[in-house]
RNA sequence: GCGGGAGUAGCUCAUUUGGUAGAGCGAUAGCCUUCCAAGCUAUAGGUGGCGAGUUCGAGCCUCGUCUCCCGCUCCA
């Protein structure tokens, strides 16, 4: 079921900043809008993520490799790729409403109201028309286009609008040298692209047989108009793609197959199926033949965090058109050459992070007759835990932080502890609770005696006595991806 | 970006009609040595988001600016 809990919402956000997660970006300038870092724990969950994603679609998958492919690209990338002409929507504003339409979505409006009432002939004037006039870039006679047909905000029935303006959501930047006059180059706004321009070095020198895949990370841009919502949509983020090439006529296959295999990933990450669900576009983009999304229940309802989609042969095609370059693949099997089609599975790795971070809140009440108590605790998978183990003597006395000490010294090089003497062992617990670490060991009197210690479970709250070796091996044994 | 709301210590908040800021929790150090937060002592931490104006005097009034939250829009 979809919960809007916006105080859950606040509270995940609060408990980020708290315990480490995510802080704003450049805090002590009064932040940067939409632009966000990851702190001490943060950034280790949101590698455990990474890491884990990186397995499962290329250790897992042997015919899948991996890339890592610059932001910077060739100017002329998104042009073939569709951003430049794209990414830049004319926006109109209502004085009146104060609401803010995409121009074309007005005015393709307005021709559909003219159908309607069985005037065809004006619907396509106006609609071809206003192609011209987007594609010159015609922001005034896009007004008067607007004006001239009186075209109302659908709320409030107000003809009173503000000039066209241009949002472009490509960040550009200023390079040394590139050929001719093109020395702006743009900030990747996906990372698709890179895998693209790299398909036939990867095809070619990794000897890669269709169907397979090149999978990538890393980081995109996009001049958000309104990027909010936490990390949730930031103007810098992190993405994890993959890009599958297949024979064509069998890419519905393929995108089936895909949905499946993401929405196993998904379930591998500790989260009940109920929060999740696909939603199959209707309208698809330009480049798409089949496309769904992989939404979460966030407590501010559901979300997307991952794409896939059946891009056909649009990208490889466009590439080809404007580099020159032939783009093709001989398929000895049916001795073909072709350009291959392509199944796209892409998914934002901020917002996977927002999602585990939502799944492993609780506030645990506690109480007993006797006592009001309560808990924060994240109950992370094992797997991606920041920590993975703390190692807590009783006291400060009597030898038992020198124990503490070598368990420390034999388990660190295996995966991350934690080593902490101060204050009481049940604060110690709770801290460990609220950030996610889900084994503590005590050490304590007997241990001096009989080589044991006490484990202390996150999510349960029990304890047992084990023998001190045994603790490397059942950690590792947990926090296998 | 537009409209509405907000910004005082790390967090949650207080400071009567403008007279140069306090508490609890947290943090740090020590005591206690205790297996599930909230025992004792001490210490640190704020030019009141930032900048300007009005005033003898601004946390409080005015303007600008930055950031956050809610709605419109877009998407990974």
């Amino acid at each position: 079921m979809a919960t809007n809990d916006n105080n859950k919402f606040q509270a995940v956000i609060a408990h980020a900043k708290e315990y480490g997660f995510v802080f704003q970006s450049s805090e002590i300038y009064d932040g940067l809008s939409a632009v966000y870092d990851y702190g001490q724990w943060g950034s280790e969950l949101k590698k455990n993520i990474r890491d884990h994603w990186w397995k499962s679609m290329t250790q897992m998958h042997e015919n899948i490799v991996g890339i890592d492919a610059a932001i910077f690209m060739h100017p002329t990338t998104w042009k073939a790729s569709g951003h430049v002409e794209n990414f830049s929507d004319p926006m109109i504003d209502n004085k009146d409403s104060n609401k803010r339409y995409r121009v074309d979505h007005l005015i393709e409006a307005k021709a559909e109201e003219m159908v309607s009432e069985n005037r065809e002939d004006e619907a396509n004037a106006l609609i071809s028309e206003m192609e011209q006039m987007l594609a010159k870039d015609d922001f005034d006679g896009l007004k008067n286009l607007i004006i001239h047909h009186n075209i109302q905000c659908p709320v409030g029935k107000s003809a009173n609008w503000t000039d066209i303006r241009q949002f472009n959501l490509m960040f550009s930047t200023q390079m040394g040298s590139v050929s001719d006059d093109a020395d702006t180059i743009y900030l990747r706004p996906e990372t698709a692209q890179g895998i693209f321009v790299n398909f036939l070095n990867v095809q070619k020198t990794g000897r890669m047989k269709i169907p397979f895949g090149i999978a990538q990370t890393g980081k995109a841009f996009r001049n958000e108009i309104v990027a909010r919502q936490f990390i949730f949509r930031m103007r810098e983020f992190e993405q994890m793609e993959m890009q599958f090439f297949v024979r064509p006529g069998t890419q519905m296959e393929w995108y089936e197959y895909w949905k499946a295999e993401r929405m196993k990933w998904h379930l591998s990450l500790g989260i009940q199926a109920s929060h999740y669900r696909f939603h199959d576009h209707v309208k698809l983009a330009h480049y798409a033949d089949a496309a769904c999304d992989i939404e979460y229940d966030f407590p501010i309802g559901f979300k997307e965090v991952e794409g896939i989609h059946s891009r056909t042969d649009y990208d490889l095609r466009r590439h080809q058109e404007f580099s020159k370059k032939k783009l093709q693949y001989f398929d000895t099997e049916i001795n073909q050459n072709y350009i291959p089609y392509v199944v796209e599975t892409s998914i934002g790795l901020d917002r996977t992070v927002m999602m585990i971070l939502s799944e492993a809140y609780l506030e645990e009440d506690l109480s007993t007759d006797e006592k009001k108590d309560s808990r924060v605790v994240l109950k992370l998978s094992p797997m991606l835990a920041p920590i993975k183990l703390a190692i807590l003597p009783l006291t400060k006395k009597d030898g038992l932080p020198d124990i503490a000490r070598s368990i420390m010294n034999d388990c660190k090089s295996s995966f991350r502890c934690f080593n902490e003497e101060k204050d009481t062992i049940g604060k110690r617990y709770r801290r460990m609770d609220a950030i996610g670490t889900p084994f503590c060991v005590t050490v304590d009197h007997q241990t001096k005696e009989d080589n044991t210690v006490t484990i202390r479970y996150r999510d349960s709250m029990q304890q047992e006595r084990i023998p001190i070796d045994t603790i490397k091996n059942l950690v590792s044994q947990s926090i296998i991806s």
